[in-house]
DNA sequence: TTTTCCCTAAACATAG
DNA sequence: GCTATGTTTAGGGAAA
């Protein structure tokens, strides 16, 4: 009965805007048992008014001043009822579920938020191994219970004290004293609030290695006071709310809003239809919309049409969901509801704690990443480390460094494919890769590295069919490979190829057919497939000054300091075939690039993979062949058209055709110019 | 906005 | 006729 009333009575708050309102809110914003506000429906207003006329029936004659203090009396009572309930019930979890609708009030509040910040970052699950997410879970468990407890505790002092100050003075006191009290609850409802977020933070961080709300029962089901979980809320609200809801607004507001309704809306007397500092509506990732609000503005709501405040038909102020039918009527619901005044200058108020306390927080899982990065030797912007023949571009896992794929042996989706940067990691999508793929060309590094990767992981390589169709060709020791030895290449060492046979192997002939750096030659057992470096290269001009791009890999490679002067020279004379090439200009194998002969010769000593990973028995020829046009091109000719038609008799003579093309294309490449 | 590059699809031709 | 191979054209997406 005692919890009834009140409770009513705190509901019926929301709909006095401001006198009788305001002091329902002391009553909600001291016990925080106001849960019940949000009141989408005028029945729950009405029974809330039922309730308040019962109890004034009961007392018999009450002047309404005295029946305002009364109701009041009865909602502290609540909430002290409640907080103590909730106090014990952090040593004793699980024994509140006969008490809902007391508890509820309050308990879900909390949860609500904390259910709504579980689901952000998933990643952390990927990162971090099962016994690093129990050890973090446990952590962040006990410090949660710490503060849960701390701050029912205040809140329970607080709120006794209210009290007695209250019984003491209450009833003579006039209107004046009442809004002096309002303004001490509303300085308690921003300390509960502040609280809240806390909690809403460490569960926050929680909730990185934690499962989506809905599946939240997990990490949830171990906090302490949260008996409820986060999955009974709707029911229990559902349970506890106005019979006279209407459907639509039930399940709308799923129960959540009453969680969170008690501190916010009722607290600064606001409209019925307020609800929490946090907004109902998850977004798919988790956040949740107030949280988000403002930056999903940007988004999704960025049309002329829109405001960052407005969105599904409905207010996004905190707290406050009113329906509004369109952009006007927002506007104006704005204007009214939410002018400059006490309430919406402490909500603001509100929202920036909030806001500080994520950037904070966002701060500190920012240098907790650069920490666990530093830990991987995942460190982008720290020099690469030389003798790093691969990526000079912008290959976001350095040599030497972490790849993710290729410990990934999971043949899901990867967490980044090697060698695709921050751009499109669709495997579906088209294997694109214009800066680094053409210039820099560390494809044969990378497939080197990430060789298992790529053989296990259904994951597009992101290079172009050209890339591997050259680095196909350029792979096998006579430099040369028949069309079906190609699509075996393809098979062999990609997954995705092994699975996807529809289109690749069209888009293969297509390439080799269409770019004058495939040279079709004629064998005794049929025709091959040659790569005319110069051509390939060709692709694009790389000049110095002509491609930013280039320019830029030039400068990364050449940070590593390990560029002499002379190769330096070297690279901007010879403008072209040498930037393509990471392995050129890398550090570690700048020594092996004046040898080109050698290297042209095939020796074994390809330097690939400096880090001895998985790379290949194979040679790496792309770098050796750039190398050798780098020094001198005839030389690189020679290389090249060694498979040329009199099969295996690297005789530049004998390659008729492609010498043709070149020529031709000296003139002006018709593709790729 | 335009250009360029790449991918995809398709049609067609040729040879085995 | 079928298949594999090779050529060419066209259209769309994405990046520069």
């Amino acid at each position: 009965m005692m919890v009834e009333s009140a409770s009513e009575t705190i509901r019926s708050a929301p709909s006095g805007q401001n006198g009788v309102g305001s002091l329902s809110a002391q009553a909600d914003g001291g016990g925080g048992a106001g849960t019940a506000g949000t009141a989408p429906a005028a029945g729950r207003d009405a029974s809330g008014r039922e309730a308040a006329s019962g109890g004034a029936d009961s007392n018999g004659e009450m002047s309404p001043a005295e029946l305002l203090h009364f109701q009041q009396q009865q909602a502290l009572q609540v909430a002290r009822q409640f907080l103590l309930q909730q106090a014990s019930s952090l040593n004793s979890p699980g024994n509140n579920d006969s008490k809902q609708s007391a508890s509820a009030v309050q308990v879900p509040v909390s949860v609500a938020m904390m259910s709504q910040q579980m689901l952000t970052p998933q990643q952390m699950q990927q990162i971090l191994s099962p016994p690093q997410l129990q050890a973090l879970l446990q952590q962040q468990q006990a410090l949660m219970l710490q503060q849960l407890q701390e701050y029912y505790k205040k809140q329970q002092e607080q709120l006794h004290l209210q009290l007695l100050t209250q019984q003491q003075a209450g009833k003579q006191q006039p209107k004046e004293a009442l809004g002096n009290k309002q303004l001490a609850f509303q300085q308690q409802l921003l300390q509960m609030q502040q609280l809240q977020q806390q909690h809403l933070l460490n569960l926050q961080r929680q909730g990185l290695v934690s499962l989506q709300p809905s599946q939240a029962s997990g990490p949830l089901q171990a906090l302490p006071q949260a008996a409820v979980c986060p999955t009974d809320l709707p029911q229990l609200w559902k349970g506890e709310g106005a019979p006279g809801q209407p459907a639509e607004d039930s399940g709308r507001q799923e129960g959540l809003d009453l969680a969170s309704t008690a501190v916010t809306a009722t607290s600064f007397a606001s409209p019925p239809k307020v609800s929490p500092p946090l907004s109902h509506h998850p977004l798919p990732n988790g956040q949740p919309t107030v949280l988000t609000s403002r930056r999903d503005s940007s988004s999704h709501e960025e049309t002329p049409s829109s405001h960052p405040l407005y969105g599904h038909g409905e207010c996004k102020w905190p707290g406050c969901e009113t329906l509004c039918e369109d952009l006007g009527q927002f506007i104006k619901h704005l204007n009214t509801e939410h002018a400059l005044d006490d309430r919406s200058t402490a909500q603001c108020r509100v929202q920036m704690q909030v806001v500080q306390q994520l950037e904070i927080q966002l701060a500190k899982e920012s240098e907790r990443l650069q920490a666990m990065m530093a830990h991987l030797h995942m460190r982008p912007s720290e020099p690469k480390p030389f003798s790093q023949p691969v990526t000079v571009s912008a290959d976001p896992f350095p040599d030497g460094l972490v790849h993710p794929p290729t410990s990934a042996a999971a043949p899901v989706t990867p967490l980044r494919p090697p060698g695709l940067g921050s751009a499109s990691l669709h495997s579906g999508g088209p294997a694109r890769r214009r800066s680094n793929d053409k210039f820099c060309s560390p494809i044969s590094s990378e497939l080197a590295q990430n060789h298992e990767f790529y053989k296990n992981a259904d994951v597009r390589p992101p290079f172009t069919y050209a890339s591997l169709i050259r680095q196909a060709i350029l792979e096998t020791p006579d430099r040369q490979l028949t069309l079906n030895e190609i699509y075996n290449w393809f098979t062999r060492m990609f997954a995705y190829f092994r699975r996807n046979t529809a289109t690749w192997k069209n888009a293969v002939r297509h390439n080799l057919s269409l770019h004058k750096c495939f040279v079709r030659v004629e064998n005794v057992k049929g025709a091959v497939w040659t790569v005319d470096e110069r051509e390939y290269q060709k692709r694009r001009p790389p000049k110095m000054t002509g491609s930013p791009t280039l320019v830029k890999n030039m400068i990364s490679g050449l940070s590593y300091g390990a560029l002499n002067a002379s190769y330096q020279a070297a690279l901007a004379e010879s403008s072209f075939p040498l930037l393509s090439n990471p392995g050129m200009l890398n550090p570690g194998s700048a020594s092996s690039l004046l040898p080109l002969s050698q290297e042209d010769l095939g020796v074994p000593g390809e330097p690939l993979p400096s880090n001895g990973s998985s790379s290949p028995p194979r040679l790496s020829p792309p770098q050796y062949s750039h190398q050798i046009q780098v020094k001198e091109e005839p030389a690189e000719a020679e290389e090249d058209r060694r498979p040329g038609p009199p099969l295996g008799a690297p005789n530049p003579s004998t390659v008729g055709p492609p010498e043709d093309r070149d020529l031709e294309e000296d003139l002006g490449g018709e593709d790729m110019s």
